[in-house]
DNA sequence: GTCTATATCTAGATAGAC
DNA sequence: GTCTATCTAGATATAGAC
């Protein structure tokens, strides 16, 4: 792997690891095993530097969301698979994390590629409630711009709760009380991808 | 207004703009007004100065979050009432924003406020959602500590996605979203706190 | 209680040799 | 392409005078 890559891939994890403004140069350059003058060769500085690892993750997440948006299933079920696939809680997003991050939100450059992931994501899950509705998986009466909205600032905020609270239950948690709600507007009981949460329903 | 307390709202307004990362001592002094001598006179350090202004913030939001839980109304309405309150959406949560922080969630101290705050925000929302089961005014099948948590994450998540897109309107609509599911349990149509959004439901 | 001086380390780069 | 040297600024304090 070329030197240009190590630094990109560096930068990816020290921005998930520590934002925009908590990484520098020097442990950007410790962590690929370049020098200075190696960094500043193949990149105008740490601003351009980041924005290529910026947009790196923002396809990678774009990718990963996919493959479960994709696989065979209900619309239920597809977006559940999105919603509850393995992740590293405690790290947070890799992309949603740079939300907080001043600079990154002051700089047009480096926010847009979270941008455009959120909308990508929002998208796709309006696509698949639209469909489920067509199909009669849902019932009537729902707003899939929202509600879409919502599912995927239930998945953001879940991070938030399970960082705050150090413990990856609490997203969990959040993330299957979405899948409650959701499932309330099923037509008929969707059969969860996963088993119910333990919590008795009243 | 004494020193010290000049020291800790110039901290709480940091915090809240740059994170704990990005703020430093000689900035808190600048927009205090106070020199350093000052300041290390008073406070052991930034972790002990940062402690006592993310203490004070956390008593200030969830002070302003319970005067929306305990207005008169339906469940729905005053849980409509909190998600929907006035925000300074894009400089996002005071408190939330403080979970994407490395240094913040690498320290026990700083994040038990966090955690606490979660907590009661949760608690609050399970109670209220028991309460409205109890009156029927959503039907059975509802997880209640899962569908608080995951409002709160709503409005969590929703911050994030509304400072990606650099728009409030982002906020707006997963935090409708959510109230939208919300509406899927009750038990016959409730009455929004505000005027439905624009968006038609298919 | 507050001030100024000082200290050490890092941030974020530029310059020029190899 | 990579290295080392150098630079200015700021982070995060401690020391001691007033």
């Amino acid at each position: 792997m070329d030197t240009a890559e190590r630094l990109i891939e560096s930068t990816q994890q020290l921005l998930w690891e520590r934002g925009y403004v908590g990484t520098s140069p020097k442990a950007i350059q410790r962590l690929a095993g370049a020098g200075q003058g190696s960094m500043y060769h193949h990149f105008a500085g740490k601003p351009d530097l980041a924005l290529q690892a910026i947009r790196r993750s923002a396809e990678q997440l774009c990718a990963q969301a996919e493959e479960r948006f994709s696989e065979p299933g209900s619309a239920y079920e597809r977006i559940a698979a999105y919603m509850l696939r393995e992740r590293e809680v405690l790290r947070g997003c890799r992309v949603g994390s740079l939300a907080h991050d001043p600079e990154v939100v002051a700089s047009p450059a480096l926010r847009e590629p979270l941008s455009e992931t959120f909308a990508y994501l929002r998208r796709r899950i309006e696509e698949l409630l639209r469909e489920g509705l067509d199909r009669g998986e849902f019932v009537e009466g729902m707003a899939p711009a929202g509600v879409a909205a919502a599912l995927v600032a239930v998945v953001q905020g879940a991070y938030v709760l399970a960082r705050s609270a150090g413990s990856a239950e609490e997203f969990e948690r959040a993330v299957r009380g979405g899948l409650d709600l959701l499932s309330a507007y099923t037509a008929r009981p969707a059969a969860p991808a996963e088993p119910r949460q333990q919590e008795e329903k009243t």
